[in-house]
DNA sequence: CGCAAATAGTGCACTCACTGCAATTATCGG
DNA sequence: CCGATAATTGCAGTGAGTGCACTATTTGCG
């Protein structure tokens, strides 16, 4: 996350340091924290074990957390990207709940790599906190992208709700998919409790 | 939040200086924030304003934040004895929407204090980050609570969705409440909102 | 009352994430 | 090869949070 500034090039030597770098930081990290847990794995330590100053890791990561959350990072984008790519006519909940559908198919697609890395993130409260927050950003981004497809007063709103709501179904899901062992694929759950979770408000619907 | 332990009585000497301490660091430390904001005010200095000393001031409460945090801590354990209380034979939808109801009603009972606080909440990331890990936490104790209100096998995970939903179309709700002037009240928010989340999620109900 | 157990408060030394600044080094385009 | 730009670094500092051993206060009880 968080590059400072764009070189302008993409692949000048400057660059595919910088990303060797970056990758080299995010592997190392994994191993330390791996072997003796998120919380005693210094900074200093991670830095020094991928080649570089302390200080130069804060210049790729705003804090120690995000090594890990790249991946969300990027996830989250595609979703709100798959949203703003979708046709024009389709309404809100549909166009939402299809970028999701897809999302979970992302996760499924790598699922070898994002299960013991999600399942550490929610394993560990700092980590887990940070996530939030990041989801909630995007919440923010998805309900922008989302009010455009909606209509009527409190269109602002709403696209919130539906963009929490979902968020919310991923998320949840996403955590069962990562910390229990022999889960079905995650689109399935989504699928799933998508479906109960619209029979479910049909009770309170006036 | 977080007090070590109980005393035994509640109205004894102790337990009163306590509360006073306690009651003491908050007001303290909302001062001392509005004055100069939460970032650059220390947790040296809220200590030493409420006359005690730094490491009994993390006796008091886990983290700096925290201090903060109290309220929602109530708040959300109302929701749950709502949840909880609710006839038995009331299917889980209902039970948890008339419970969000009733606390939407809460913070617009004691708007005055709670309004400005949320607002500093969600203004300041640390704030937000940890409330948000609040609301996760109290969502597992929601979910439980609802499971046995629901049936049929991934009725678990559904708990979780539930809960999860009711919780973000109140958080969403709540921070425009507390951030934007001449907010209608949040009790009438959170039921427009309802209303229309069941309206769009029909548009994707097979 | 007076005593022993429990609980609250304190001082201290320590770790570690994170920041600002100024100096240095590597890469860039031309 | 050169001047501009960007990456890296060292250093000194801030402040949150912790563990520990010690003191002071409060409590229940004989």
């Amino acid at each position: 996350m968080q590059v400072r500034s764009r070189p302008l090039t993409d692949d000048g030597l400057r660059a595919r340091k910088k990303r060797a770098t970056r990758d080299r930081l995010v592997s190392v990290a994994l191993e330390l924290c791996a072997a003796s847990g998120f919380a005693s794995t210094t900074v200093e330590s991670i830095a020094e074990a991928a080649g570089v100053s302390t200080r130069t890791f804060f210049h790729y990561f705003a804090t120690k957390q995000d090594v890990f959350l790249g991946h969300e990072h990027d996830l989250l984008a595609h979703l709100v990207a798959d949203v703003e790519r979708a046709p024009a006519a389709q309404p809100a909940a549909v166009a939402l709940w299809d970028a999701i559908d897809a999302l979970a198919k992302r996760f499924d697609d790598d699922a070898e790599q994002l299960r013991p890395l999600y399942a550490l993130v929610v394993a560990e409260p700092s980590l887990h906190r940070r996530s939030l927050e990041l989801q909630v950003i995007w919440e923010h981004e998805l309900a922008t992208v989302l009010v455009p497809r909606l209509s009527g007063r409190g269109r602002y709103g709403r696209a919130y709700v539906l963009a929490a709501t979902a968020l919310a179904c991923l998320r949840t899901n996403a955590r069962q998919w990562a910390t229990e062992p022999n889960q079905r694929p995650l689109q399935q759950a989504v699928r799933a409790t998508r479906r109960s979770l619209c029979e479910d408000l049909r009770q309170i619907a006036v």
